[in-house]
RNA sequence: GGGCGAUUAGCUCAGCGGCCAGAGCACCCGCCUUACACGCGGGGUGUCGCAGGUUCGAAUCCUGCAUCGCCCA
């Protein structure tokens, strides 16, 4: 026999099972499936290559596993489809910081050939000398795709320890060469659909990256400025105008001044000229709305080239675009005797001069959003180039239809709500300005004619212009918006563009998991490119998971040392947290999903601590001890049939507990089952705990003790039931923990003899509930009464003070008697009571405590004295709640109008109730009247 | 400024029109009972954020307010 551990030891287990199922081709798209199957499918959202496994991952991934599991065991056609981002600027900023930062990185890439194509360069002011120009674009993408083979692969690794099951023999990378060609063929159709197009408009700079922004990459935050009042003179003499700005520095590119064409204070200078201070360049005073005469002076300061407000302006008036603040964030030559300074830098001297020289006339602080790059965290700088964009509009209509404000949706969101965010985004949708000023991603389709200047778009590099057949073309520099090819991920993955058998089996997917952050960026833009490209939509249902937290309830970054480290979780580590070092014994995986699970209520964030991960352990070793348990009765006492045949033939020699516990377990799979179709991931864990745990092991297995002491046909019945209510424990729970359960589950085929190398838990069958009894509810209303009892002794052993190896006598008075002292076996097991009288009437013997259970009271003599004084407190206590409620629910029917109103159910309920609590309050009158 | 969510036991959360409002953790008492001390048995945590309203009946629905958080502008 085996000898196991007392303890589970999950690293023991972990990573030889994952290498199991791996090696048969569990993962495997379709593995397992029943003939005929509809498929179920799953595109993982792409985590960054060069990433590594934060908790919001764990999360994430714990949920799709469950979704993929529990459907692959229901005999669906299942694919988890996984693989990498190329993460445009993250993974480009991570890199050229290690360019710039990392003499040994510089050396390891020497070493492979790749080589800066000029010197180290003090004056770079970077510690290696070196930055990603000196390498050139060539050059600097070896080296990106250097670091990402060298660190690439670690987050899917991590993944496998977590227990994804996803096919990994079709993982891809957005940069792969199929999914490459799916870019440009997108694009391409896009841009013959009219749908894309380059054009100048007013962008978010990034300063630090040299990039333009999507809107969405921007995030605002709220920020201390000042409003600067500023003196601009008039030209034709006889005083100035005073304008307002939070950015004085842009000044240098004003060119014009607007007042609101209703404000009387201005009007009679509308046409007049100012003169700008220290350029003394002259700018029109012109009217627009866009002047707020409640704001500030009521004049505001006209910048086309460098506010999005300011371009509308310039747009309507015709005003020149003076570009002052330059692509790397420096004043342009335009600033005059500033240029060249960092546009704060020029800001803070700017100020100093003006005080100085009078044109600054005060400021008023004040907070207002700034908008910043969500990748550097720099200010913004609105500027105005030349893009590519994509009109969105056409493609947003699409989107809606598929999810309308009421009604079915062919997406659908869970939980429903999101759908209005979501919707309300795509109603107020803007062109998506999709190219980016970094190398690191896929190159725009697009040639540029030197002769014609014309652009030609093709899939591949084109001989000629298509305008002028001028064979002199060169590639647009830029790359696309990461998010571009992510929009393409769930049919790209798939072989689209080519008709790939996989595309026409598992497209559209079913489901897609995800948070409520990448709404905008991902899953509307995979809808409108999925429609587009392929007339269907990407997926059916979108469910919007919370946002893992830290136990303050902020979110988990690395700046804050917040973050718990899922991997340090599963395996066993330090983890530094809020500042304290916490030494993590190492939960498993199971655990660690367990409680990810149990923390998923709906629409709810989830507020972790290490310590949290305790619940998934904890109950794990649950599961551990009684496989165990189970284990070693089944070595002693081999079954002599399969489980679940052996009770159809005795389910009506079943003793009490036996049915009582197989109409339990037809329970907890209906209502595990309900609660992963309504999505409810803690509803199914705590389904499945409370059978395990509360039903399974405290009642039932304790129980069978007794049977397997008596031996012969009671010791047969039990070990088959438990057996057959612990197969189905661990098919319920393996979604959630896969790992235990395949292990445990294994061992008994062992030990059955049943094992087989193809056999695996993960592939067996979903269990469905037999109708074991036609009297299931009964059954559980018997069994809470008998526990009742049951509990009811045990109350009364502790007020006395006499431990459970110390067997009682009781006797019990009870209306329901016949229904006790059947079970009586069960009721004396235990309770632990060596004798056991129950009547519907009986007197209390002499020298006894008495506790009441409803209408039941239980007598146990007690030799000697006891201390009375808790019990008569309790039963006071609970005759005082009693009529409390007794109260209550008198006056509830001497109200007419409830029961003329109230449905005729719940008035009867009330009565019987009333009728109940009665009865137990005058027992617990009588038995204190005993005392 | 607009929208969404939250506010229930010391903590984390269920409950979303009808039993005396629940669970886990923490806590108190007793147990190393031969699966499990990562455990077993017993115990009770409460102005359901505040104020109105609808209703026979409200933690649950409506209105307003407060506090916290997120998103959008």
């Amino acid at each position: 026999m085996l000898e196991l551990p007392k303890a589970y030891e999950a690293r023991r287990v972990e990573a030889e099972i994952y290498r199991r199922w791996e090696a048969a081709g569990c993962f495997r798209a379709g593995a397992g499936a029943r003939a005929g199957a509809a498929p179920y499918v799953i595109a993982i959202p792409p985590p960054n290559v060069t990433g590594v496994l934060h908790m919001g991952h764990a999360l994430n991934n714990t949920l799709q596993d469950t979704l993929i599991r529990w459907k692959r065991m229901q005999g669906y056609d299942v694919l988890w489809q996984p693989g990498t981002d190329h993460a445009g600027i993250a993974t480009e900023s991570v890199v050229a910081k290690q360019v710039q930062d990392s003499p040994e990185f510089i050396a390891e890439l020497a070493a492979a050939g790749i080589r800066p194509a000029c010197a180290p360069d003090p004056a770079r002011g970077t510690r290696t000398g070196l930055d990603r120009d000196a390498f050139g674009r060539e050059a600097f993408l070896r080296a990106v795709w250097h670091w990402k083979e060298r660190s690439g692969g670690v987050i899917c690794e991590q993944l496998r320890k977590l227990g994804a099951s996803c096919d990994w023999s079709r993982e891809r990378f957005t940069m792969d060469e199929g999914l490459s060609r799916a870019v440009r063929v997108f694009f391409v159709r896009l841009y013959r659909a009219g749908l894309i197009y380059r054009g100048t408009r007013m962008v978010n700079w990034c300063p630090i990256q040299r990039t333009a922004l999507a809107d969405d990459e921007v995030d605002y935050l709220e920020k201390q400025g000042h409003l600067w009042k500023l003196k601009y003179e008039l030209v034709e003499g006889g005083g100035h105008i005073v304008v307002e700005t939070t950015r004085p520095e842009t000044f240098f590119g004003d060119t014009a001044v607007a007042v609101h064409p209703d404000d009387a204070r201005y009007r009679h200078l509308i046409g007049k000229r100012v003169r700008l201070p220290v350029i003394g360049r002259e700018i029109p005073i012109i009217a627009d709305p866009h002047a707020d005469p409640e704001k500030g002076s009521g004049a505001v300061k006209i910048t086309p080239a460098h506010d999005p407000n300011d371009y509308e302006v310039g747009q309507r008036h015709g005003l020149p675009l003076v570009r002052v603040i330059d692509f790397d964030g420096t004043m342009t030559a335009e600033a005059g005797p500033y240029a060249g300074l960092e546009r704060f830098a020029c800001r803070k001297r700017l100020l100093e001069d003006f005080a100085a020289s009078g044109v600054l006339l005060g400021a008023t602080a004040i907070t207002h959003a700034v908008g910043h790059s969500y990748r550097s965290g720099a200010p913004i700088e609105p500027m105005v180039t030349e893009q590519w964009f994509v009109r969105m509009r056409p493609l947003a209509e699409q989107a809606l239809a598929l999810t309308p404000a009421d009604g079915p949706a062919a997406v659908e969101f869970h939980p429903q709500r999101w759908r209005r965010v979501y919707r309300s985004w795509l109603l107020e949708v803007r062109d998506w300005c999709i190219s980016r000023q970094i190398w690191w991603g896929h190159r725009i389709p697009a040639w540029r004619c030197r002769d014609c200047q014309r652009y030609t778009v093709a899939e591949d590099p084109p001989a000629a212009c298509e305008h002028c057949r001028s064979p002199h073309l060169e590639q647009d520099p830029d790359v696309l918006d990461t998010w571009f090819s992510s929009a393409l991920w769930p049919f790209s993955t798939l072989g689209w563009p080519d008709p790939d058998p996989m595309l026409a089996r598992y497209y559209p997917t079913s489901t897609l998991v995800t948070d409520r952050g990448i709404i905008f960026f991902w899953v509307a833009r995979m809808v409108m490119a999925g429609s587009f490209a392929l007339g269907t939509k990407p997926f059916h249902d979108v469910y919007i998971h919370g946002t893992v937290l830290d136990e303050r309830g902020e979110k988990m970054s690395k700046s804050k040392g917040n973050g718990i480290d899922p991997i340090i979780m599963i395996e066993g580590g330090t983890q530094r947290y809020l500042g304290k070092d916490y030494h993590c014994p190492g939960y498993g995986a199971d655990a660690v999903r367990f409680t990810l699970l149990d923390m998923t209520t709906e629409g709810q964030d989830l507020k972790l601590s290490p310590t949290k991960f305790e619940t998934g352990r904890n109950f794990a070793n649950k599961v551990w001890n009684a496989g165990r348990f189970l284990l070693s009765k089944l070595a002693e006492r081999p079954l002599a049939d399969e489980p679940a045949a052996y009770l159809a033939a005795r389910r009506e020699q079943l003793a009490f507990p036996e049915r009582w516990i197989l109409a339990e377990t037809e329970a907890a799979i209906a209502a595990c089952d309900e609660a992963l179709q309504r999505w409810r991931f803690s509803a199914y864990v705590g389904a499945a705990y409370r059978f395990f745990r509360d039903d399974l092991c405290d009642w039932y297995l304790e129980w069978s003790k007794r049977q397997f002491r008596r031996g012969g046909q009671e010791a047969d019945d039990a070990a088959h039931c438990l057996a057959y209510c612990f197969d189905t424990a661990l098919r319920l729970l393996h979604p959630g923990m896969p790992f235990i359960t395949e292990y445990l589950w294994q061992l008994l085929q062992q030990v059955r003899g049943t094992a087989t190398s193809d056999r695996f838990l993960m592939l067996s069958a979903w269990p469905t509930a037999p109708r074991w009894y036609a009297d299931g509810a009964e059954l559980v209303q018997r069994m809470q009464r008998l526990q009742a009892v049951v509990t009811g002794v045990r109350h009364a052993r502790n007020l006395i003070g006499v431990p459970e190896s110390t067997a009682l006598a009781a006797l019990i008075a009870a209306p329901d008697a016949a229904l006790i002292d059947a079970e009586r076996a069960f009721v004396c097991d235990r309770a632990h009571l060596a004798e056991l009288t129950v009547a519907e009437q009986l007197a209390k013997p002499p020298q006894a405590i008495t506790t009441v259970v409803g209408s039941a009271r239980i007598h146990i003599p007690v030799a000697g004295l006891v201390d009375l004084g808790k019990l008569r407190a309790q039963l006071m206590r609970k005759a005082e709640q009693l009529a409390a409620s007794i109260a209550g629910k008198t006056a509830k029917l001497a109200n007419p109008d409830y029961v003329q109103r109230a449905p005729e159910a719940q008035v009867t309920e009330t009565r019987t109730l009333l009728a109940a609590e009665q009865a137990e309050l005058a027992t617990i009158r009588e038995a204190l009247a005993d005392l």
